[in-house]
DNA sequence: TGCCAAAGTGTTATGAGATAACATCACATA
DNA sequence: TATGTGATGTTATCTCATAACACTTTGGCA
């Protein structure tokens, strides 16, 4: 996404082999699930993974056919909607926007908790996993709540931004 | 906001004093800091302290004047985003939604983190403030982010939907 | 094979959330 | 009281997201 700073982004976008390597992951587990990575989920994982960084909705829409005409918004959603039921995307609410989920391997989650360091600056964002984005539940757990997911979003400055 | 089930929602909304009350320190905070509390402003946090629970920002506009026509969007968004800069309200941005903070005391943090437990199925919302909302912020740290706000979002059922 | 139900997709239209741009107003300070 | 700054009012528009419905694909099963 965006770059409001002059420094480098240096953030290389993976190659085509691993993109391809990504989805044929995420394939193999669809099925292995009973589920289907159709054309249009398919080619929104492509993208999404492509870029390496959130994107748009309509960033999406318009890409989601290189050449000719782009697809409509309900056609994107509904894959996006798959992708984050799947685990193998995440919406970032306070953004809008939607990224590839960084590991997808960690299924077995009971809750699948995904925590996001947004760089305001530059849109630079990394995903935190595991130990650390789990204390809210514990919280959630003492107020009786039951948790489904839980998205954590910290917005300020990354290493480059800072400066 | 919403009500998709049957059983009881007793979270009984504050009583006119004691919104006058908060409304009232909230006003001295501003003073003390050089800010004023205008009237637009303190309109959008009585409606959000009186409602006790998040609000849509149309619902704002809509209710901001109780008797004729209602607030046109700017107003009523320019407030809000007062308000949380002045950490008096917050954004829930995972259901576009905007509620009063819980403890706008705690002024000193270099972090102001909100956490929230959102109820998917009635809508009630729980602030989480101090230790519990606090681990991401060490994993930014570890990965050299400087935070300037977390919002923490957790989806899920409370103990009343539960059953 | 041919039928059916379920899931998925295409398309049109529209609803909800948020902001840009600019004129006007209020207020503290000199 | 002149003046600059910050806040508000107003119009228009932009972005984000989904409802509704027709059509197609897929896989199970007689």
């Amino acid at each position: 996404m965006g770059h409001a700073c002059d420094h480098d982004h240096d953030t290389a976008p993976p190659d085509a082999a691993s993109v391809q390597q990504r989805i044929a992951v995420a394939d193999a587990r669809c099925q292995a699930d009973g589920e289907r990575l159709t054309a249009p989920r398919r080619r929104v994982l492509e993208l999404l993974v492509e870029s390496g960084e959130p994107m748009k909705a309509y960033d999406l829409i318009a890409r989601f056919r290189e050449d000719g005409q782009a697809a409509k918004p309900p056609t994107v959603y509904r894959a996006l909607e798959f992708l984050e039921r799947r685990g193998l995307a995440h919406r970032i609410a306070s953004i809008s926007a939607y990224v590839a989920c960084a590991e997808p391997e960690a299924d077995g989650d009971p809750v699948h908790a995904a925590a996001f360091l947004i760089c305001d600056c530059c849109g630079a964002t990394q995903e935190v996993t595991g130990e650390q984005a789990v204390s809210l539940n514990r919280a959630a757990a003492a107020a009786g709540y039951v948790i489904d997911h839980t998205t954590i979003e910290a917005h300020g400055r990354c290493p480059a931004c800072r400066a």
